[in-house]
Formats: structure tokens, C-alpha cells, sequence
DNA sequence: GTCAAGTGTCTCAGATACGAGACGGAACCC
DNA sequence: GGGTTCCGTCTCGTATCTGAGACACTTGAC
């Protein structure tokens, strides 16, 4: 177990910034990560000067600064993963006419890293940086589909690991494996209303060389709007997108 | 001065990863930071648990993890400047039929947040994220020139703190100053070949409600094929963007 | 105008983190 | 197979950081 505490506190305030919608003030982050006044003016301090964290005398708030923005910029660099992805996925939008997505599991949770909007659509909950529980998203569920059991096991480990969302979702692991299986069968993961009412997804997996799922390809529809045939066919498109992404990262296909 | 050295020491740490174009080993890390092995290993240990940092067993690099990107993106949300500006960049790219990006001044550099290409149009330099010395760049002399002359002067101190590329660009003070005269006059900062050989970019400054420039609006084009009259009026609608995004914020325009 | 609450800075002693260096294992080279 | 280099983990004593709390200033309520 690492212990510096100063690089954890730091840490944790850049944290608690990007959690909020907006700057707080000093008393706030305190209280919110139960640090002392002197400790928090001392970390605020220092990510000042490295331009992480931003003051707004006016306001008497903290918000995040400028190198916060170039630590993602340099992350979205560095990953190949979207580099590889994206044109796919202006391709998948152009072919499906919908949105599409690609999101990555940390922990539970699904992040979003790739929104591609078709023309015509609407924004969905769906965009960059927002997270949602994998047990209620079709590319959460592709992923976890393509766990090894024991590790489906471990992120699940009681009752309380599973959320619900407008009251629907999957509430024991004995639930959500029966799903898993399903997503296997099809191959492919739906989701239908749980995360926006009215709207449904499908998602498939996109593995690496050890069969390993690093990101899941989407894409979100109407549900009124496509029948069985539309939706077989969005799937179709969709499995064909995360096969051929991951052919190019060099996974398992 | 704050004196939190771990704190310090993580947020170099993390600032390190981005500056290079990809996964780095820990004795590179310590000797880059100069800082003892074990000491790294200690902040890895941290920001690894915090989702900054990924360790990439296979290859014994350590590089920037998803947190990264979610500060990025935390970032992004919560900037007003760039949610407002980002449609009357696309408009600009529309009517100018050439490249457009907003800027800020961080420092001596400016610091590229939004980048519009224009179909047809090739990427250039100028990317998301990346940074270059502002008095070579059209974005940075447009900032310049709205900063008090004794913030100039504090930001230029000595000849030390001109940079050239390509061999070309201001050296002095004085000539930094002469330029800036210039630009004011004109109300808009002209930059030729200094950034891209062969590409030209015209700038507006866009200032905050007591004058001070938050951002900087710029279009790119070869410039070989655009005549005098020709970028008049590209500095035209460029200044015209420029101050319709100082309105929008509630800047004195 | 007065009082209370909040913000931001500063000091310094006791608690604790830092980092030198040892160790085991893996990878590489011959 | 042996030797070297590098990686990652671990220990513990000394140097140094953390944070309680005082202080000055600003803002807001009455």
C-alpha cells in the first residue's frame, strides 16, 4: 500500500474539482475531503503554481486550470486506442445513422471516450468523460461478457456493487450472469431504457490480443424507430466495427 | 512559497508523462525528475491507484491513465469560454473556408483548446493542446498586444526569453513592442510562415469585462493563395468573431 | 457601525515520510 | 549456464513536513 499522503491529497482535490460542475471555495474542499484549512491552502498552493488548479479571487472559488485540460489532451495523444477508433467510428455514424460511441470499463463503471453524433440526432447522456455503472449499459455489458468469470466475480462481489436506474437493472451477480450468457449468445449486448427512457443501444466488445476487453463499440437509436430487422442489422454493423478495431490494435478476433 | 514536496513531486510527475509522446520507464522518470528510484516507485505506487498513471507490465513503462483524460474532460465541461466559443469557431471555419482555432495565454506561450478544420483543409501545427511561444504566433501577438505594457515587460524581461523558429521572429523587447504597435493599429496580429512555412494565420484578441485578453481567435491559410484584399477580409471576419465571443462572455468590446 | 463568519497567511514542534541501499526476480547477452 | 543489468519491493533512521491555531482582512447580516 503506497503511503504519501501529499501526492494522495493532491490527488484527490484535482479529483474533487473535475467531480463538480464548477470552482468551489477552500472551506468546501476541506470539508469534502476532511482535510485541515492549512493543509488544503498548502495543496491549493502548489497546484496553483503548476497551473492544475486555478483561483477565481472574485468568487473566492478554486476551479481547475489550464494543465488539467493539457494532461487529457496528452492522454487522448497517447492512446491509440482512439486514434485507431475514431475514424471507425465517423464511419459506423455515416453507415447506421445514429450515434455511436466507444467506452472503456474502469472498475464498474463505463467511461466514455469516443461520442460520434450523426446528423439529425440529439445529444445523449452518452458524452466524453461521463461515467455510467457497466451492469446497465450495453457496452458495460459487452465487456463484462468478455471477463473471465472470476473477474466478473470480484467486480461484483455483493448486493451493494449492483445500482439501478429509473428503477430497472440487473440486482445480483446470479441476474447479471444470466445476461452475460445472453450477450454471449448474440453477441452482442442490448440495452433498452435504462439509461436514457426511450432510447436503446447495442454494443459489442473490442479484446485485445489476450482476449482481454479494453473498449466496447455503441450505438444508440430511438427505440420506437427500429424493428427486430433495423435492430439485427444495427448489430450486425456495430459487431463488424469492433471486430475490425480490433483486428487493428492486434486483439483476438 | 508552498513547500508540499510529494504533492509536487506527483503533479511533475504527471506533467512529465504528458510532455512526451508516449509510456516512459520508471528510471527515466527518476532521472528526468531527478529523483531517487525508490521515491518514484512510491509516487507510481499513488497515481497508479488514482487512475492517473497505467503500468504497462509487458513493456516496463509507466504512461497517463484514464483520470488524466477525465480531468481533461472535467476541464472542458466546466470552461464557459470554450462551450461559448465552439459554434462561432464552426461558423467562422463555414464563411472563412480555411482552418480556425481559439488560443489562450499561458505564460510566454499560447495554449491551442479548440482547433475547427475546414474540409479540404490539411491539420496543421496548431492542434489541440499543443503550446508555442506567443510572440511568434498570431493568437500570442493579438494577447500581447491587449496586455498592459508593464505586463509585457514582466513576461519579456530579457532577451533570454525570445525564442526563434525557423530562424525568424522578434528578439527584443523593442522589436516585440514595435510589433505589438502594429498590431494594435491594424486591431489585428498577422503572423507569416513563422509557425508553418508557406502558412499565414490573422488573430483578434478576445478580452474579459476589464479589458484583459482571456483568448485569442485565429484562421490559417496558404499563404499563396490569398491576396491582400483577400485577407482583409479574413481579418475582418475574424475580428467579427473575435467580438462577438468577447460579447458573449461579457467582455468590454 | 458592530458583530459574526469566512478567507487566506503564517509559525513551529512533534509526528511521520523520504530515500539510501539491500534484496529477489526477470530479462538480456554471451 | 553464468554474468550483468534492470525492475520492483522493502526496511528504517534521520530530516523534514503537517496541521493546530493565531492573526489580519474581507464580506455579509443586522
Amino acid at each position: 500500500m503506497p503511503n504519501v499522503p501529499a501526492a494522495t491529497q493532491a490527488i484527490s482535490l484535482l479529483k474533487l474539482l473535475a467531480r463538480h460542475a464548477g470552482p468551489l471555495p477552500a472551506a468546501s474542499i476541506a470539508r469534502e475531503l476532511d482535510l485541515p484549512r492549512s493543509t488544503v491552502y498548502h495543496l491549493l498552493a502548489v497546484l496553483r503554481d503548476e497551473g492544475f488548479v486555478m483561483h477565481l479571487a472574485e468568487e473566492r472559488r478554486y476551479g481547475l486550470g489550464v494543465e488539467a485540460f493539457a494532461l487529457g489532451s496528452a492522454y487522448s495523444r497517447q492512446a491509440p486506442l482512439q486514434r485507431v477508433a475514431r475514424p471507425l467510428l465517423t464511419r459506423l455514424v455515416e453507415t447506421s445513422s445514429h450515434n455511436a460511441h466507444l467506452a472503456i470499463l474502469h472498475g464498474r463503471e463505463v467511461f466514455y471516450v469516443i461520442e460520434e453524433r450523426a446528423p439529425g440526432r440529439p445529444p445523449l447522456v452518452t458524452d466524453v468523460g461521463v461515467r455510467l455503472p457497466a451492469s446497465l449499459t450495453a457496452t458495460g455489458l459487452a465487456m463484462l461478457a468478455a471477463l473471465p468469470s472470476a473477474q466478473v466475480r470480484a467486480l461484483f462481489p455483493n448486493r451493494d456493487a449492483f445500482v439501478q436506474r429509473h428503477d430497472v437493472g440487473v440486482t445480483s451477480l446470479t441476474q447479471l450472469r444470466a445476461e452475460l450468457i445472453r450477450v454471449r449468445q448474440r453477441t452482442y449486448a442490448i440495452e433498452e431504457g435504462l439509461v436514457t427512457p426511450e432510447f436503446s443501444s447495442v454494443a459489442a466488445a473490442v479484446v485485445d490480443h489476450t482476449g482481454h476487453p479494453v473498449a466496447a463499440v455503441a450505438v444508440t437509436y430511438p427505440a420506437d424507430d427500429v424493428d427486430d430487422d433495423r435492430r439485427r442489422e444495427l448489430a450486425r454493423q456495430v459487431t463488424r466495427t469492433a471486430a475490425d478495431l480490433t483486428r487493428r490494435i492486434g486483439g483476438r478476433a
